[in-house]
RNA sequence: CGGGGUGUAGCUCAGUCCGGUAGAGCACUCGCUUUGGGAGCGAGAAGUCGUCGGUUCAAAUCCGGCCACCCCGACCA
């Protein structure tokens, strides 16, 4: 196999490829900006499908799907939604094909009297939905997700980060009144927090977009922000409190219990498999990819040592009973016992491809009872006792997952700046970071910002969201010299 | 959509300037020796050189059109 990984510091943007690629994560399809998830990067997503989708059920939220054919009018009832979206859709315009002189071509005949969009989010269709559905306050809350793809066609793609077709989760929800649905886009937004940080072991700054940054037919869109390994941060998930705009675009009404017709409050919140592009920046190194425990397709790789005049069936015996005992542990685990590749090999392939422990048995372990433990993060090899297996594999496996995330934690903290001058602001996102900095509340001193430095607000951050910084504290925009509320995360962005 | 780059074996690429029998490494198949950090030797299979056209006795190579992909920007989860 013989991977080349170019080093980070080498070329970051190369080292993100080579790592998608050596790790069989995913790989480009004859299609621009639509890509193949082989097993290693599909099974990652779902474990993260299953990790996500636990802590929706446990809120209270049911999966159901929705059509992926929207009906362009539907776009164009939210004017805000149909501006940010518009110049991005894929849209179906005719349904047949025919013969011509040997080629394949659209059937001129066979155009749609309304041409359907692709989705690029669920929004219309389902308030269209809803709006059949929701007849009283009775009918009040309605708690859904989907998992779905959905299509943007974007100018420049790159794979997991923005792909034209995405796999993703999208909550909708529909409340009775204003606070329930603010409660909601804030749970929400929690989760996502929580997942991010307990199965991702990445560390976000939970906050509020700008007016700027806002989902297109939102009141307000609440973030997750994480930080990447070369400064740049990255919106890893979103939380939108859509109020009552989606409801008066799609007449959708319920009869309160004073028997009068209220809009109905709205949310909806989405991560994607771009959270697998943070998930290789936040932990990933030189030697390719490195997972978290929890997200592992495979959690320990076995690799047995065999030798030519050795005992091999008492190595490959030994092999399986830890397989067993593992298994039955509730590991996600593998026995490599492929003979066409030698130890080595195996080791390097297990390292590139992200399994957190390696274990390695060989007649000198059989003989005491031993086993090889080897660690994907700190590359820590330790000789252990067998009959104590599973217990040292979990623990390694917690220390692994903890360890990642208090690593990520530290890069995040040494690379977050509070600043009090345009010029310091300018220096921190230039050599990468998050600069908190006073802001204006202006779209046009963000947009200087941007224009001069191409940095963005990341978020207005909730409170606490950095110890030891007050990011609520009044102050002056080093910009424009004007009043400041508070602080705003500025980081140039994925 | 602008700037740059690349299309040759499954993959990475050499060969193109200066036209003359299609190459290497890795991967693959078979055999033997190996196996505690990406094995060695031998044999073998594998390419209408992105595509269409032009020049020429002769084109991977020169000329023109087209297409695709990658990188950097503008736009975006």
């Amino acid at each position: 196999m013989a991977e080349r990984i170019t080093p980070r510091d080498q070329d970051y943007a190369q080292w993100y490829q080579d790592v998608v690629r050596a790790a069989k994560l995913a790989e480009t399809s004859p299609v621009r900006g639509s890509m193949v998830l082989p097993p290693n990067g599909y099974e990652l997503w779902e474990n993260m499908q299953r990790g996500l989708d636990g802590m929706f059920k446990a809120t209270g939220h049911r999966n159901a799907y929705f059509p992926l054919f929207i009906p362009k009018s539907f776009l164009a009832r939210e004017a805000e939604h149909v501006e940010g979206f518009a110049k991005e859709c894929a849209v179906v315009t005719h349904y047949r094909l025919k013969e011509d002189n040997g080629d394949l071509v659209v059937d001129p005949e066979a155009e749609l009297e309304e041409p359907l969009i692709v989705r690029p989010t669920s929004e219309t269709i389902i308030w269209d939905t809803y709006a059949k559905w929701i007849q009283s306050w009775r009918d009040l809350p309605i708690l859904i997700n989907q998992w779905a793809n959905v299509v943007r066609w974007e100018m420049r793609t790159r794979l997991f980060l923005r792909t034209a077709e995405f796999l993703w989760q999208e909550g909708h929800t529909a409340h009775a009144t204003e606070q329930e649905a603010v409660d909601e886009t804030r749970q929400m937004l929690d989760v996502y927090a929580t997942f991010a940080e307990e199965w991702m072991a990445m560390p976000v700054v939970k906050g509020v977009k700008t007016a700027s940054e806002r989902f297109p037919g939102a009141v307000d869109t609440y973030c997750i922000e994480a930080l990447m390994q070369d400064g740049k941060a990255l919106q890893a998930g979103t939380s939108h409190f859509l109020g009552q705009n989606f409801a008066k675009a799609f007449e959708c009404t319920f009869q309160n219990q004073d028997n009068e017709a209220e809009y109905v409050w709205a949310t909806s919140w989405g991560v994607s498999t771009r959270l697998i592009g943070a998930l290789i920046m936040t932990h990933s190194d030189d030697q390719g990819l490195v997972l978290p425990p929890k997200l592992a397709p495979t959690q320990v790789a076995i690799v047995p040592i065999l030798k030519k005049n050795g005992d091999n069936e008492a190595v490959l015996g030994a092999a399986r009973e830890m397989r067993d005992a593992l298994l039955n542990a509730g590991f996600r685990v593998i026995l490599d016992d492929r003979d066409q590749y030698r130890p080595g090999w195996k080791f390097a392939q297990y390292e590139v491809e992200g399994v957190p422990v390696r274990l390695a048995i060989g007649p000198r372990d059989v003989e005491n009872g031993t086993v090889e433990m080897a660690r994907r993060d700190t590359g820590e090899k330790q000789s252990i006792q067998r009959d104590a297996l599973a217990g040292t594999v979990r623990e390694t496996l917690d220390a692994i997952q903890a360890g990642l995330f208090e690593a990520a934690r530290q890069r995040r903290e040494e690379n977050t700046y509070v600043v009090d001058s345009y010029d310091r602001l300018q220096e921190v996102v230039e050599a990468g970071g998050f600069a908190l900095a006073h802001w204006d509340g202006t779209a046009e001193t963000e947009a200087k910002v941007k224009e001069e430095t191409k940095a963005t607000i990341r978020c207005i951050p909730f409170p606490d969201q950095f110890p030891g910084v007050d990011t609520q504290e009044a102050g002056t925009d080093p910009v424009s010299g004007a009043p400041s509320e508070g602080r705003v995360v500025y980081a140039k962005a994925y």
